[in-house]
RNA sequence: GGCCCCAUCGUCUAGUCUGGCCUAGGACACCAGGUUUUCAUCCUGACAACAGGGGUUCGAAUCCCCUUGGGGUCACCA
């Protein structure tokens, strides 16, 4: 299993849609794995199926990947010296494969059709066996079937299993794995429109692009012996394997749309922080030690082996992944977090596209900070602070109904009004007034903070005044009582 | 169902390979306190797991076997 093979790892999706959370931290354990080990990266674009493929979706891929803060080092976009890394480009290079693996008999033609297969799976699990292959075509000597072929009877390349052998390979994360040739059929390498399938090509190009480990998920493991297969008839090193368990729902089973977002850019769209999802990915599956929580990609790098990514599934749990966000978004610079959040404010129409510098977003961040997980949560607290008036929501509307609220809220304006700006001890004033009223702090209080902000929770009183400035808190004392109870 | 993989708190995991240091550690969530005018943060504490059964051994979460449970896969998709 220990081969001196230079390190060349690849990420291999197929651009048919957007880029699969699991397939983002298979991405990113090829990622840490070349890095780690001064290896190469490679990507390569799986669109052998013509139908699906579409441009956006590659595109999306190749934003998802930059987004999650991966590099590569050959790849559609950066080519290399083991082009083209687009699949479909690569067709003529199959066709020498091909003619060999016709040429060798370890491809055949067969002839029977897709119906009399059908039937012929159904005979054998009524037998409670499983069905190997067409007798008649795999028997058919080279000359006839060649014949058949020139004669135009439509055929598909099949391979030809061994009858009965078993197919080993160390694998990374499982250990030695082991299946017998008995329970794989002789599945299907060219389609009988000439196109080659997934399992001819993968393993095709990994020998082609000299590919080392092979890392990717358990719901390859069992494809791994027929591609094995294949780079025995090539007489090619076989790559080392690595199959990383798989993310799951909640619901435990693979993740999939019915139990929540799956795309990354789900993800990306919803205001996750880069670097918070990335950590998360890393720790589904994969730990540093018994303690480290948070950790930088050079941390990752300097600790990553596949040896410690574990062997069984996890659950995608979106609780610790929000809490990782808010811890990330914590230890975020001010002029960072500004920039980061920006875009979520601009598209709630909170500012204005170039308020990246103003003083005063900064200010709303800086007091928000700690209080939110998603960077889209940010406008959503701070809205009520941007506008003329805010909008109340229901405790808010209850507090500025209660007895005495009005009341004290323009009270409490009368005497900001009277007071320097800022008040040098906001917190006295209020108390002054909660005694004049012969009332509890929190009588005071409390409709203020609703008067202010539209909401009872946030930031200190004292920066939400320095927020609003003068003219908009005396407003709001004043004004917003009365029209939050209509 | 066949084949393959897996099995520690509700969840992510450490410990398993190289049995003893495990009275099973950390984190998220939850609960209870404290700090805070509020919310959040922060601090303290509580709850909570070796799937079951057999072996092997002086000793098993760790090694072996069986059972059970979960997952993956069974296409001219990738």
């Amino acid at each position: 299993m220990a081969s001196n093979r230079p390190v060349r790892v690849r990420f291999a999706p197929s651009p048919t849609g957007m880029l699969h959370i699991g397939g983002a931290r298979t991405a990113l354990f090829n990622w840490a794995f070349a890095r780690s080990c001064g290896g190469k990266f490679i990507l390569r674009i799986e669109d052998t199926d013509t139908a699906r493929n579409t441009p956006e979706s590659l595109q999306s891929i190749l934003d998802s990947l930059r987004w999650l803060g991966l590099d590569w080092d050959e790849g559609p976009d950066c080519g290399g010296d083991f082009g083209s890394y687009y699949q479909s480009e690569r067709l003529p290079s199959y066709q020498a494969a091909i003619a060999r693996g016709l040429q060798e008999d370890w491809l055949y033609r067969c002839f029977a059709s897709a119906e009399e297969i059908e039937v012929q799976r159904t005979l054998a699990r009524e037998a409670k066996c499983n069905w190997r292959f067409d007798e008649a075509s795999r028997n058919l000597n080279q000359a006839d079937a060649a014949a058949r072929a020139a004669a135009g009877d439509p055929f598909v390349l099949r391979f030809r299993m061994p009858m009965a052998e078993d197919i080993t390979f160390q694998d990374h994360i499982r250990g030695t794995v082991t299946f017998a040739s008995q329970g794989i059929e002789d599945w299907v390498a060219v389609r009988g429109n000439a196109m080659p399938t997934y399992n001819l090509v993968c393993a095709l190009d990994d020998a082609a692009m000299e590919i080392s480990h092979v890392i990717r998920g358990e719901e390859h493991l069992v494809n791994t012996p027929k591609q094995i297969l294949i780079f025995r008839a090539l007489g090619v090193p076989e790559p080392e394997f690595a199959h990383v368990p798989l993310i799951l729902g909640k619901d435990g089973k693979k993740l999939s749309k019915r139990t929540g977002d799956t795309a990354l850019g789900d993800y990306i769209r919803a205001g996750y922080a880069a670097d918070a999802l990335f950590n998360f990915l890393c720790l589904l599956g994969f730990s540093i030690d018994d303690k480290t929580e948070i950790f930088t990609r050079e941390e990752l790098l300097e600790a990553f082996t596949l040896k410690r990514i574990s062997k069984s599934g996890a659950i995608f749990d979106t609780d610790k992944l929000a809490w990782m966000c808010g811890d990330y978004i914590r230890r975020m610079s001010l002029p960072e977090l500004v920039s980061a959040v920006l875009p979520y404010c601009i598209e709630a129409g909170l500012v204005a596209q170039d308020a990246s510098a103003d003083e005063a977003l900064q200010n709303m961040v800086g007091a928000f900070q700690e209080r939110f997980h998603l960077y889209s949560e940010f406008p959503q607290q701070a809205a009520g602070l941007f506008g003329a008036l805010p909008d109340w929501d229901d405790q808010a509307r209850k507090a500025l109904a209660g007895e005495g609220a009005a009341l004290a809220t323009s009270q409490l304006a009368d005497i900001l009004e009277k007071a320097n700006w800022p008040p040098e001890d906001f917190k006295a004033l209020v108390v002054t007034v909660a005694e004049d009223l012969e009332v509890g702090l929190g009588k005071v209080m409390k409709p203020v903070r609703a008067a202010l902000t539209g909401t009872l929770g946030g930031p200190e009183l004292e920066r939400i005044l320095q927020i609003l400035g003068r003219e908009r808190v005396l407003r709001r004392l004043r004004e917003l009582p009365t029209a939050a109870r209509s």
